[in-house]
DNA sequence: GAGCCTGTCAACCAGAAGGTTGAAAGACTC
DNA sequence: GAGTCTTTCAACCTTCTGGTTGACAGGCTC
């Protein structure tokens, strides 16, 4: 079960078309019939890929007049961001202290492989 | 069809199990069996997640003895980020320009407004 | 109110995804 | 080289997904 925002989000944006609606709709608010133009699938088809871009809280449909109008939401990329850099900037740090080790092995003796303790998990 | 490079790597994302997965890895290589050992499911399971992990291009798993390791590969993090802020910069400037927009059609309202332009997070 | 466009819902279908079991090939240890 | 551990492949099952068609409700305009 993909119950968890994370998940959802993501597997929004794994879709192609639902990538294209992001971007598109980055540029500005847009109907529904605006959006589905390009694509080559029935309205309901399209009707659907919002709704998941909806429930992962990517877009937001506003109440309005007839033709309603489809907005990107911004706060799930902070999120997206959040989840990114926490593990990249961990991989980073990991990988600096490799490297620090790595020198260190070259500049002494190779014997002081013990140091090893501190890096492999 | 998840052809691109994009799809499969959020597709991958898009299960918990394999974000579980690369959170531990980035504090460290680890090899199959550590990597499935909390997960309730069989050690295929696990390396069908690794397979997508790897056709995603979020890790490799360099040559070695045999229990090999599993290695989390940060350029895809990159790849990511640079979707996500291109949208979400496109989309800024957007909304920015809409409150000057907005701003100016209420000229009543001294121009405190853009003030907001710092606030959000 | 009739008609038309917009927006939804439900049923269905084909294919992909996540999981299982079973078998087998590689690699390491003794 | 026998045995064990690691890795992978194939078949199968079930659920999810992306798409279709068809029907139908909500509003707008005449």
């Amino acid at each position: 079960m993909t119950t968890d925002g994370l998940s959802r989000i993501f597997a929004a944006l794994a879709d192609p078309t639902r990538r294209d609606m992001v971007a598109r709709l980055s540029a500005g608010d847009a109907t529904v019939n605006q959006l589905a133009e390009p694509y080559q699938m029935t309205l309901q088809a399209v009707y659907k890929h919002l709704k998941v871009l909806e429930d992962a809280g990517l877009v937001s449909r506003p109440p309005g007049p007839q033709p309603r109008s489809v907005r990107l939401e911004m706060e799930v990329f902070d999120l997206m961001d959040k989840w990114i850099e926490r593990y990249r900037r961990q991989a980073e740090k990991r990988y600096r202290r490799l490297d620090a080790v790595l020198a260190r092995m070259n500049d002494e003796t190779p014997n002081d492989i013990e140091e090893q303790k501190g890096t492999t998990a």
